[in-house]
DNA sequence: CTGAAAGCGCTAACAG
DNA sequence: CTGTTAGCGCTTTCAG
């Protein structure tokens, strides 16, 4: 059915393993006999099948991508610096939505040894029970996270400040003169938003001018910063900054703000954290903590890579990666 | 190094093909040697390897998917349907970004066949030249295209209703009262958004009240609506009600009108197209025409599935499925 | 119901 | 420099 590379050796008149030769530019090919072949293989609209020299070399040039979903906007943006690396590189990526649900991220990772993937980026496998981690572990072939969890250092991982983060936020809203503050987190087992809290908190406790930071916990989400926001206006009417554990709930914060005819920042100041590209957009535009997303995305698949190719060398010692955030003043922070 | 199909069978003392059936539930294998022959898998922790089966099958159980830029929260919506569809199947998926480039696209297409991709989803063919549309219908694997370019008719496709979709928002700032409109569109060459155009001209031409609406064309971004509303806002004060062609290019408009000094909807109605999430807790929220995003990629791969599986069979015809898209009114818009 | 054997299309020694 | 020859791991007739 297909043209193969048979054809394009009989009809170029010499041995399949030259036409293999000549088209992956191994060395110890007549060039004559070389531009023949590949003019022949051009004729007759050759195209090697990758899957039969997957078969034969062990390698598929294909990587896995585990997200949780690729419609949170923080995703896409990391898949988009991860497929752009993966290009650059000649390899492809198979996506992967696993809702963060256990069983279902574990089918993916079957999935994907299955089909003999290089290497895998996946999300988190914090959700993971400690069985499942280490299954992912023996199962052989690089992976790196994209959010160190805990306890597990036996992965490569990439992650960004965010303790940092949650001390430049806290720090910013000291400067500025407030002194009753919130922290809206998601659900308490999310260890990046933990360590964004516990930076804040450190940054209030340092001063020793704050009060200690009221922090409410839900999902996170438009609708988890919406209802801790109706429950803090409800509880504490005092407070006069908050900072959200990422953008999306500080959309529902202002949200829900606005509604209670608060205004933003004169009655209320927010600090988010990403960086989304909505937030510049949003009313008032959102001052945030920065992660550089398509960049973490694009470095861990850099990582990934260079695993995939180090393979069997010296089982290379896992490599954590951290990088910087800043902080992007807009309009949504006034003084206290 | 991997456990392969011969272990399997070695170690439970049969034949690698009556390991093959077992594994593969194909009738005619005893009950008893299937499943001791499934209890050694288990016990090996065997795992077919799909490189090989796709070799021997020709079919890889891997669909492509052809995108301009999943950080496009349209297409990381209809990524999400077509990958859920895709894993529903059994299959998975390879991202693509396209960045609209053809030649990109074409080396896309051109590693997605050398993969042996069962089938492939693309976003749009319409920059690409008619040799290159052609070489694609040539490549003799079902592609299935998220939206109808104006001439090609050789593939199957999906879209929605642009046309009425335009027209719905031409009657319901008609019943508004307003007279003066424009329409905020993107290239010039974009087709469902001309169509768009056209529904909108239409409504107003035919309610024989409206003055032609202005139309503008820029990028179809939040850049391009914000430019395109303030070259608007300086050369004709008179509008009060504007129609963008997609939600972004709305988010923009609505930017510009508020630096301006223009309240929404008080001094200027406006309706976006497509119900982006964002669109509901911006602020205003969003009047827009909705399109059911995830549902057509969802619908996309279950046509491209479809095919796939009717391979030989009775080269089907191309089918064209046209989604319904709906009025969601909310406050951006205002009588006249 | 099960075994033997012939590939799928390509790569990679190994000869020549 | 080029041809021969084994496979890669699995499916699939074809016999038995």
């Amino acid at each position: 059915m297909a043209v193969t590379i048979k054809d394009v050796a009989r009809e170029s008149g010499v041995n399949i393993s030259t036409v293999s030769r000549s088209l992956n530019g191994s060395y110890g090919v007549n060039k004559e006999t070389r531009e023949r072949v590949i003019a022949v293989a051009h004729r007759l609209n050759y195209r090697p099948n990758r899957v039969a020299r997957g078969l034969a070399t062990g390698q598929s040039n294909t990587l896995g991508l585990i997200v949780s979903d690729i419609r949170n906007p923080y995703f896409s943006e990391v898949a988009r610096g991860a497929e752009d690396a993966a290009w650059h590189a000649g390899c492809d990526v198979v996506l992967c939505n696993s809702d963060l649900d256990p069983a279902k991220q574990m089918r993916y990772v079957s999935s994907l040894l299955e089909k003999r993937v290089d290497g895998m980026l996946v999300n988190s496998i914090a959700d993971l029970s400690k069985r499942q981690q280490e299954q992912l572990a023996a199962s052989g072939i690089p992976i790196v996270l994209l959010n160190r969890p805990a306890g597990v250092k036996a992965f490569s991982s990439i992650s960004v400040e965010n303790y940092e983060g949650g001390v430049l936020a806290g720090n910013y809203l000291l400067e500025l003169g407030h002194r009753k503050m919130a922290f809206l987190s998601g659900p308490k087992r999310h260890g990046s938003f933990s360590e964004r809290g516990r930076g804040f908190e450190f940054a209030l406790a340092q001063s020793g001018k704050a009060a200690e930071p009221l922090i409410l916990n839900d999902d996170q989400s438009f609708a988890g910063g919406y209802q801790m926001t109706k429950q803090l206006l409800s509880q504490d009417r005092a407070i006069t900054a908050v900072f959200a554990a990422n953008d999306v709930i500080a959309y529902g914060l202002i949200r829900a703000a606005m509604e209670a005819g608060l205004r933003i920042p004169q009655d209320l100041s927010v600090v988010g954290f990403d960086d989304l590209e909505m937030s510049a957009i949003l009313h008032p535009p959102l001052t945030t903590i920065r992660q550089p997303k398509y960049e973490i995305g694009r470095a861990a698949m850099e990582m990934l890579l260079a695993r995939t190719k180090a393979r069997g060398r010296s089982a290379a010692e896992p490599e954590h990666r951290i990088l910087g955030v800043q902080l992007v003043i807009r309009e949504s922070c006034g003084r206290a």
